[in-house]
DNA sequence: CGGGCCGCTCAGCCCACGTTCAGGTTGGCG
DNA sequence: CGCCAACCTGAACGTGGGCTGAGCGGCCCG
């Protein structure tokens, strides 16, 4: 999973960033309004971190932008102590959570894992498909029964693919939300990791389809 | 275990502070309500010891405030003999446990556990983990049922992990609960105090999550 | 004042992880 | 049947995170 975190303030936005990653997503960061704005226009983000008060572009603008250009990605704010105009402004903005600083780093990590869940439609931090397993917030995967000890990329890309059960996701499509900015797009490092996944998890459980992307074996439907 | 002492008189500040820390506990001092609702504010701590009569601003104030902005960590409540108005407004404003002046020193330690215990989830004094058994009270430790020679930091490390058995705890998490405010978060120590404990009660016990932090193993059960 | 224990620092080592690369294999298509 | 592109895979590598042994200084206690 692939997050954009949008905070001028450097401290934060690093302490934010190394929680994310460690938390295992991919994170790009944006320090002031407008390129935060542009990036979550032009990037495949599953969810967004917005600080309210920004150079540039405050936040509720920024939002405001998006919505209008028909991204739905879901954006938790960030605000200052419960200012309850800043709050009811993001919602009607079309935020989908708020937390008012200060807050705790673990319940950044827990409110998007949340929102990223309900926006891709499941209700559950544990994510089922076949005899696969994978709890969300624990990181933990299980196949059978059995935990299945995977890296961190081995564990993005499943998780990815889980969120999209029996969906042919395109390489393109999961090298953007698998990585970050960076990456060199012709690299084949995405098809090495594959290929370990489903050493891991069986190989049938990952099916190519050759010319359009790989699709995650659901539980015989669909 | 972190906790901080509010507390404006000096003498009874400092004999509370080293009560704590031979306790056990690693321990900040702030002197008056405004420093105390700031650390409180700002630091992670497993629990707090707030005296009700402090300059600037007075504990009720501090606990409500803390209370207002979500931070959950019990407080225990010091007030000079039986005030029932002090009291009850204390456990309005949010307060877990309360001590009258004067009090047996023992009896602050063990309530602290008490309430550190409830809050996270433990009834018992005894904490189990597989083979290892730990006392919050007598600070003792056993390995499959043989005792095990600990140090202050040691224990502080396993007790914190014992507290949260299964879950990948990170590093600076660690830190935060294991160390004061003065501590330096480049140091590797932690690691060498990781790797001394592994070395007492089994290198298997602890895992490393790359990346991520130490998990406690459980007793095979997610 | 001396000795021992404890915790910290530092430097070097090790190894897991992600990546690259060089073939090998598969499948579609003329 | 042959060719080409897409895809897979085993091996090797560089990097950085994590581990550890050695040494130091501070503190406590005799």
């Amino acid at each position: 999973m692939r997050v954009l975190i949008v905070e001028d303030e450097p401290a934060l936005a690093f302490q934010l960033q190394r929680l994310l990653e460690s938390g295992g997503f991919a994170v790009d960061v944006a320090y002031d309004g407008e390129d935060g704005w542009h990036l979550g226009d032009t990037e495949p983000y599953d969810a967004v971190v917005l600080d309210l008060g920004l150079p540039k572009l405050d936040g509720v603008s920024v939002l405001g932008r998006w919505r209008e250009a028909g991204h739905t990605m879901p954006v938790l704010i960030l605000t200052a102590r419960s200012r309850w105009s800043d709050k009811m402004a993001g919602f009607n903005a079309g935020a989908d959570d708020y937390l008012t600083k200060p807050f705790e780093m673990e319940e950044v990590l827990y409110r998007l894992r949340a929102l990223i869940r309900r926006a891709s439609g499941h209700a559950q931090p544990e994510l089922a498909c076949g005899p696969l397993r994978l709890d969300t917030n624990s990181g933990r995967v299980g196949l059978d029964g059995v935990p299945v000890q995977l890296t961190a990329q081995e564990f993005r890309i499943l998780a990815y693919l889980m969120h999209h059960p029996g969906k042919v996701v395109s390489r393109t499509e999961l090298m953007e939300h698998v990585y970050d900015r960076l990456f060199d797009p012709d690299s084949n490092s995405l098809e090495v990791l594959i290929g370990r996944l489903r050493r891991k998890i069986g190989p049938e459980r990952i099916e190519t389809i050759r010319g359009q992307g790989y699709r995650l074996a659901g539980p015989e439907a669909g």
